[in-house]
DNA sequence: TTCTTATGCAACCTAATAGTTGCGTATCAG
DNA sequence: CTGATACGCAACTATTAGGTTGCATAAGAA
């Protein structure tokens, strides 16, 4: 891997770290869980189910929307909420770089010793 | 998939919320992409770099901690911390497990509209 | 031993978060 | 039209997070 290509968590750091504090809840993974399992839903529906209020849960769908990880649509009086599937590649890749940066830092550190 | 298999972020959401709460800050994520790219150091050279006190340094690394993501040994005066693989990789796994949800969820979707 | 460096601990400040309640508005069903 | 449902907006509270400063301690270096 060439210095260019390195990760620099670093390359869209503020991205990454909004898109991560998105997923940094228990009630809107819970959220995601749901909205993955059993198909984009409105606010109320996802409220019943959780310990919260309906407010609540506006604000963490609205969280979620800034950092890109959902979408909505209005439908008659209904806000319909669905996963946007393009964040979470977005997010699993950093992490994929970043595992895959440190296992070849393990592996220079092996090499290393070896000589 | 089995109904039994399905995600539910769900699973450990605590532990996995945590995780993902630690990486969701621009100086976290800077901290672990140097781990990364220089190897374990110091708590004064992590800071060297920064804007911020070693004392807020030291705060992030104990978050980091807390979630798993790193650890630390003394060294002489000095404290060496790098990171934890593990729940990088335990991370990337529960993203996995939700795209991949999300795409058997729309691919039900397609069928049933094709119906 | 004495100076310097690398940390740890504690108190404190401020802004952001998660949550609530109350009230207004739009839309669907009779 | 009328009532019930699904929301949006605003104000307010409490807790947490990120950050700072000041001081104490431990361990190399001279």
């Amino acid at each position: 891997m060439s210095a260019r290509n390195r990760l620099r968590a670093g390359e869209q750091p503020r991205q990454s770290a909004s898109i991560f504090a998105a997923l940094g809840d228990e009630t809107r993974l819970l959220l995601i869980s749901r909205l993955c399992n059993e198909g984009p839903m409105s606010i109320t529906r996802l409220t019943s189910g959780t310990e919260v209020t309906r407010q609540a849960i506006t604000k963490h769908l609205r969280v979620m929307q800034q950092a890109g990880l959902v979408r909505n649509a209005r439908r008659g009086r209904e806000r319909i909420w669905q996963l946007e599937q393009r964040r979470l590649k977005q997010a699993r890749h950093c992490l994929e770089l970043i595992s895959k940066q440190w296992d070849e830092a393990l592996e220079r550190l092996q090499k290393f010793v070896e000589e």
